[in-house]
DNA sequence: TGTACATCAGTGAACGCGCGTTCACTGATGTAC
DNA sequence: TGTACATCAGTGAACGCGCGTTCACTGATGTAC
């Protein structure tokens, strides 16, 4: 945000800020542009003041959801560096972790969201693969730097993968054992010597 | 189906088929009821004849949803298999093809609406909950026998996870490089030998 | 500091539209004799 | 085989509702003098 901002960027933030969890929440369909105004302390009508279109706000709530979860999973990844992981390992717990599983609505977008990406306007499946690529930049930075050219992205399609077949179990246990299966699986995995 | 459907049994039948595939191309919320009696070849008012609510229709859509691509996907397999791949070779290029990242709505239902399924009804969630078991059980047996347990778990991760983030980068060529990448590593990974 | 005025963010009623669901009715199917 | 009737799958109009979007208006903010 601008460093002084006005009174219109400030309603414009708190918006954005509502609408970034209202779309993981309840998908890209599944929140009104009366609710978000509504959240952010507004009435409907002033929205088109703000954006172009629903859709338009939708990009712009896309990548600030981007940039919350990235700012929590680097948060969740320190922590657990200070107490002596490595860097993957970090990364794999902080992303595969219990709260990540139930928090939806502060988690990362690319799980709460993608397959209903393709079906989305071009405005927002630009934003949606930037926040990919956002992600393969995260799981870059993570793996060791001799790792092979296409572990982020496989690296990434397992995380991302793990969350959403624990959360489509619909079930708090079977969803925590199926994240904690695989996050022993792929820590042993990684923990194996890379190949060439 | 019953061995001798009657006239509203083959309708019922109709109804389904279409949903299933309308649910994989537009999200449990992107279709209405309207639509899928209009492909079927019925108009809408006979709807509640067939289901006692529209989610009821949408449960029995994805576990037909989820036959149709296992059936599909043991095709692929066996095509492959017959060319002299191994199981789980066979798997993971029939999971991982082109043609599957592309034709989303005669493809794996988990994959199409994982990420919607949370904020779906009990019902829906219920079916869903048993296409994820439905596809554990497939990679469990394209796994060899002295596999992990978890292995089935981590797998189903990987192939879900690379063919949403695929999708999801909303442009065809990336998209298909990010399902060779993960061809690659993941082949790559498996063929090294599996700790105890 | 105080007053007059222009700007502008936000309000709330209204619009057209599509949706899930209901229901009285139609016309075809199939049974009884 | 033919007729009369009951059953039942499917039709299409109608309902109430919530949505995205528009717009005339209000009241607060801030500038000019």
């Amino acid at each position: 945000m601008t460093p002084n901002p006005s009174r219109k960027e400030l309603s414009h933030d708190r918006i954005v800020t509502a609408a970034a969890r209202a779309i993981r929440r309840g998908g890209f369909e599944g929140v009104g542009v009366a609710d978000i105004m509504k959240e952010a302390g507004l009435t409907h009508g002033g929205f088109y003041a703000h954006f172009d279109s629903r859709n338009a706000m939708m990009a712009e709530a896309m990548d600030r959801a981007g940039q919350e979860s990235a700012a929590r999973l680097t948060q969740g990844m320190a922590l657990r560096k200070s107490r002596g992981a490595s860097d993957l390992r970090a990364l794999v717990e902080a992303y595969l972790s219990d709260r990540h599983l139930e928090d939806i609505e502060a988690g990362c977008p690319v799980a709460a969201l993608a397959c209903e990406v393709p079906r989305q306007s071009p405005e927002v499946q630009g934003a949606a693969a930037q926040r990919v690529h956002g992600l393969l930049a995260i799981m870059g930075r993570a793996l060791p730097p001799d790792a092979p050219a296409d572990s982020a992205a496989l690296l990434a399609s397992q995380l991302v993968g793990a969350l959403l077949l624990a959360r489509a179990l619909g079930n708090k246990a079977r969803g925590q054992a199926l994240l904690k299966a695989t996050r022993r699986s792929l820590l042993a995995q990684y923990d194996r010597p890379q190949p060439g």
